[in-house]
DNA sequence: AAAAACCTAACGGTTTTCAGGTATTTTATA
DNA sequence: TATAAAATACCTGAAAACCGTTAGGTTTTT
């Protein structure tokens, strides 16, 4: 190869940031160019960068993995982008690739496939690992995908369901939004009926998820 | 330094893994000798290898860090342990030290407080992160330090949390583990009572912590 | 400008959780 | 083997969450 390939790496573990930049050091072919720890720092430093590829974390708080992904295939759409997650959860991976996302693994993969992963994002194909395949299979998968719209929360739901994730009941969250009652109860409804969950249990499971909270 | 210092490094992220190594490997007076992807492991593997610190993470799956580092303390007394975790929780940090682990760090600390870390760890002294010393000086710590024993879960009560974070209600439970109704209820409740939380919520957010669920 | 999404609020009713007990049998262990 | 701990089960009443629906005003998007 006679161009290195330009890399853009977003996590919010600064140990982990330079783990991979280690790794990534003694390979020839490979030039990271730029780091960031969120999401929204990422879209700033996009402005001066043009990685070839971007590989970001799925669960950071701010902005989420999914959310940059969205953004970038839009506004960056020269640089493909594989998501690194801890988890393979059918839900998110069915996000990721509505969002556009070219490659997904997980983190514990090793050296060799992320390796393997960078240079087909970078040749413009698609990279999942096995684990990711095998649940892309499954025939729920397909059906999630079909009938789950996409999630897209608002500023109040996301203050609402942080507000659940501390453990604060309906009337505690009034309270503290200078709202009614009833109006926190729709918000958590709606959140119910979004995230696709009968109680708060899913909720806080999600918010986990997308590092909403913790 | 004449001796190099031997390390052991515990998570289940193989990339996180190969990544601290990648680190160390430039550093001349550290040597990883061995790794494990879970508590489990590390201990089959500590009968073959004796380091001077072994650096495991919190959040692991089967046997998650804080029990690991009450087993090395108890049966290998000669391997000081730095815990590395996501997040700050005083919880978690209380039960880590409680457990008789030498230092706390940060994912989102670097390279340098890394070896800080190791080489005071393995003169016998304590190494925590300013974020882990500023929790651990809060007045609220030594209180919960004081009044809260350490939370040891029946195996039946971890069998319930893990439905309950399934989002399964009171009679499924029942229903799954062939119990009455009132039974997993005296579950839940005694439950909420070890892990001092008032609702499902934080019941939920302490399973998917300390890696009994996800 | 129209349509869609969001935020707000309310009502009535159902289900589930939560908090406080008592009590028996089984299992682990000192 | 004594006894402590765990698991089982039941009860009551109160509190909170859950469900469906309506509806008006605001903001954002098309």
């Amino acid at each position: 190869m006679e161009k290195k390939i330009k890399l853009f790496i977003v996590d919010d573990h600064k140990m982990f940031l330079e783990g991979i930049q280690s790794i990534l050091n003694d390979v020839s072919y490979i030039e990271v160019i730029a780091t960031a720890k969120n999401g929204a720092d990422a879209l700033k430093l996009l402005n001066n960068f043009t990685p070839d590829v971007l590989i970001t974390d799925i669960n950071m708080p701010e902005l989420n993995g999914i959310e940059l992904i969205e953004i970038i295939k839009k506004q960056h759409s020269k640089t493909n982008v594989i998501a690194v997650s801890s988890h393979a959860e059918s839900e998110v991976i069915s996000e990721a690739i509505k969002a556009g996302v070219n490659g997904y693994i997980l983190k514990n993969t090793g050296k060799s496939e992320l390796l393997k992963a960078i240079k087909k994002v970078y040749e413009d194909e698609n990279y999942f690992t096995e684990e990711v395949k095998t649940i892309m299979n499954d025939s729920l998968f397909n059906l999630a995908k079909a009938e789950k719209q996409l999630v897209k929360l608002s500023s109040r739901e996301k203050e609402v369901l942080r507000l659940i994730s501390q453990e604060k009941n309906t009337q505690e969250i009034a309270d503290e939004l200078f709202i009614a009652f009833n109006t926190v109860e729709v918000h958590r409804k709606n959140l119910m009926r979004k995230i696709g969950t009968k109680n708060m249990v899913g909720l806080v499971k999600y918010a986990i998820q997308q590092g909403i909270i913790k």
